[in-house]
DNA sequence: TTATATTTTTAGACAAAGCTAAAAATTAAT
DNA sequence: ATTAATTTTTAGCTTTGTCTAAAAATATAA
């Protein structure tokens, strides 16, 4: 099935909210969506007759099997597109998410399966997302937080959470970037920092703080 | 100024017809976009509020320098994206067009210009026509047909015009590709053939008919 | 538990882009 | 130079997605 650039919005919204409650309500989705509530009901009586989700009037609605398969297609073609525009076209992490939401509706199959396989089957989006497969399945996340990960145990940098500029600047400056392999060498409790080891770097000592904001991962990326 | 797919698709589509004649008429190009006159009419009315074309009703149009600047913008983000599709995704010259159709519309100019520079700055698309440049120009084209090589100057594969399976096998048998440096050694007039070397060839002999749709330009690409 | 506040839906309008059928202008042809 | 044929435009309707204002349902609270 073929959905509007519209409808593949509301279903894309609709899961980002659900990840968290159980169901989802009106007013909430168009703050989400920044449209009228009005228009909400209308879109929902749409994608209700597409059989995409739950809906009792008044009562909420959820995506059912078909609508999370959906999504996470949307999901899929927008971190595939984020990951491209940042490691070939070198835009900033920051940078990536406007040109993407509009990359993503582009609906040929082919492409995505075409593009995944030149970017090389990434896992993670630049912003340490996991890029949910072809079937429209999301995986388990392996990834954790830089401060979560074991001493001395080999990693390599998945992604970040935090864009400020001063977390870029930190980050340019230390030569860290997606695919960098990363070391834990000690924790310093006493004031929250952690000294790290990079291939590009001799040990540096970065806060705890910053740390939390590095997502890596155990195995290479496949 | 930004325009809507719809919009686009007019503009391109009335370039297209406009470079053989000298004005457009509303029938010729219901037929090119595959609607109805009267959907023509309406849309001309709002190109003309846009200041894009000259048109006076009953008595044809033809986008000013203003539209003709739009049109070779929608060419350039068309073409790139061929380009980038064919040489790094592998897609086949044949099936690029139809992706690219969609690509063309994502606005970002930035986008553009970091694909153009990640290409390479190509000059031609996968079928041979000339990129426009970043401010709207169409360059003038400095490629011709493989007939109209002079013997043994060397030149290099710019896009054929024949996509038939035919020609496609007899390219990839060649291993004649965009880019492959080619030289003409002999034109045998009595049976309409020439022989050719690549530089993964020794000398072959190929149909006039099918060398009038290999293109070539003499320098290298820039 | 009844009144008040909040949320959601309905009703009716609007803009973009398209269509059909009919009217108007232009062109061609006797 | 009229008539006939063709092209183009207008008028009015449709769909998609949006909005505002009003009505209905649900939730909250004294």
């Amino acid at each position: 099935m073929n959905y509007s650039t519209s409808e593949e919005d509301y279903i894309k919204a609709i899961y980002r909210l659900q990840e968290n409650q159980s169901t989802v309500g009106t007013n909430e989705l168009a703050a989400e969506l920044k449209t009228k509530p009005a228009s909400i009901t209308d879109m929902l009586k749409k994608l209700k007759a597409k059989k995409l989700l739950h809906y009792q009037p008044y009562r909420g609605f959820r995506l059912n099997e078909e609508g999370t398969k959906v999504a996470l297609t949307i999901i899929r073609r927008h971190r595939l597109w984020e990951y491209f525009l940042s490691e070939k076209l070198k835009f900033g992490w920051n940078e990536v998410h406007d040109i993407a939401e509009e990359l993503e509706h582009v609906g040929s199959h082919t492409l995505i399966e075409r593009l995944d396989k030149y970017l090389g089957f990434p896992r993670f989006d630049p912003h340490g997302d996991p890029i949910p497969d072809p079937a429209g399945k999301l995986q388990v996340v392996d990834q954790i937080k830089l401060t979560e990960l074991p001493l001395d145990v080999k990693a390599k940098v998945s992604g970040v959470t935090d864009q400020s500029a001063n977390m870029l600047e930190l980050l340019k400056h230390r030569h860290i970037a997606i695919g960098t392999s990363i070391v834990v060498k000690k924790k310093f409790d006493f004031d929250q920092s952690v000294e790290i080891k990079t291939d590009r770097n001799s040990p540096f000592t970065i806060s705890e703080q910053a740390a939390k904001n590095i997502y890596v991962q155990y195995e290479p990326r496949s």
